[in-house]
DNA sequence: AATAAAAAGCCTCAATTGAGGGATTGTTCT
DNA sequence: AGAACAATCCCTCAATTGAGGCTTTTTATT
């Protein structure tokens, strides 16, 4: 590896005066250096092509195609090209879709000069960048996700009750049931019925929905 | 607010030596007062209490309650202290479960000092901190948990079925759904019956069971 | 030992559902 | 223009399901 070698960045921004500060700060600061400046993704594969970047600078609001949308693009096409999504927004989708975009990072465009330099060489170096705002947003949208997939509610629902719910999520029908864990098919059926009511439901659909949706089996 | 007083630091660390450099770093560091060192986390609520810490430098690896149980259990009782994991570990079930435990920030521990005394500053503002390489793991898992929940397998429903299909998982029985959306019960009950060919299915409860699995609804 | 709770069993009626058949109206694509 | 398809509608029969009411046995729990 090539210590010495410039990191390589192609910035895309549609404000001309962003722009040329970006480009400024890059080509001012030794060890980095701006290969590349376009105002729209429109030819990002040809843009791509001629400016080889190690790290692209990618704002989000872009006509035509945006910046989100030109990361998974651009991450399908060359999965070693690392992108720095820079923007002035920090709502939670615009986090969340960069990230499933496969962003190596998202900072915010009131982060200093020397921060920005250092985000890009810290994705460069295989990490990724957030602002600490941008971090607590991810932070939260993680919980936020992953709360619900492991506080499962309590129904106090019986082993058997759980085992005929299973079987009910598979489609399996109160006959077959019945066969397979060799009980009468009137209770099953019984089974069922306090299934209903300790979920508050009043169909098997309702059940299945209300299990799966809530983790319960 | 004021902005003047020092920002009061409680660590967590069973390594005396650790805690020694810790404590030296923030008091010798404007701004910055450790207000309390403990090397277990067993007495944590008269700890927190005694040293009332803006931000908690926490260890993971401790005799006893560990870091990522304690940092659970004092946001819980002291939601408005924030939490900075300190560990030589990065392995993903510790940053899973550091997050889903509340935690504000995750940091190696051979981040340089005035890397930490940065993240500390950066959560005690709100934010999160994670290193680069954490927030690379960090971003990994999210589009690991995420990813199956967005990739829509494609069973080529048409627009009245995947209607039709959503009120079933909402466990409406068909004749319900025929009213709602302005349909004959016959034309309802074909359109499941189509939903049923292009899944694979032979019943609403595993049409649905496929639906939430899969995400298509 | 008494009591409560869960599990198992049974029956009936009406509603819903699954599977078979066939038909009409549009749209789309060749 | 004709074929293919989606969307709509209709009918029937048998299977499944939901709701009601009722009994017995086993298993905790007190």
């Amino acid at each position: 590896m090539d210590e010495n070698k410039n990191i390589q960045v192609a910035i895309f921004e549609d404000n001309p005066i962003m722009m040329d500060a970006y480009r400024s700060i890059l080509n001012g600061s030794p060890g980095y250096l701006c290969t590349g400046s376009f105002t729209s993704c429109n030819n990002w594969k040809q843009d791509i092509e001629k400016s080889k970047p190690d790290v692209v600078l990618m704002d989000i609001e872009m006509t035509g195609i945006n910046g989100i949308k030109a990361t998974g693009l651009i991450k399908k096409e060359f999965p070693e090209v690392r992108i720095l999504i820079q923007t002035v927004f920090e709502d939670d989708t615009k986090i969340f879709e960069s990230l499933c975009a496969g962003a190596n990072g998202y900072i915010l465009k009131n982060t200093s000069p020397v921060k920005m330099l250092e985000a890009i060489t810290d994705v460069q170096n295989g990490g990724v960048a957030f602002n600490p705002a941008v971090a607590a947003k991810v932070a939260r949208l993680f919980q936020q996700f992953i709360a619900p997939m492991v506080s499962v509610p309590d129904y106090q629902l019986s082993n058997r009750e759980k085992e005929i719910l299973q079987l009910l999520t598979e489609g399996v029908p109160m006959p077959r049931i019945a066969e397979k864990i060799f009980l009468s098919y009137h209770t099953v059926r019984d089974h069922v019925k306090s299934i209903y009511q300790k979920l508050h439901v009043a169909s098997a659909t309702e059940a299945v929905s209300k299990a799966l949706k809530e983790k319960l089996v």
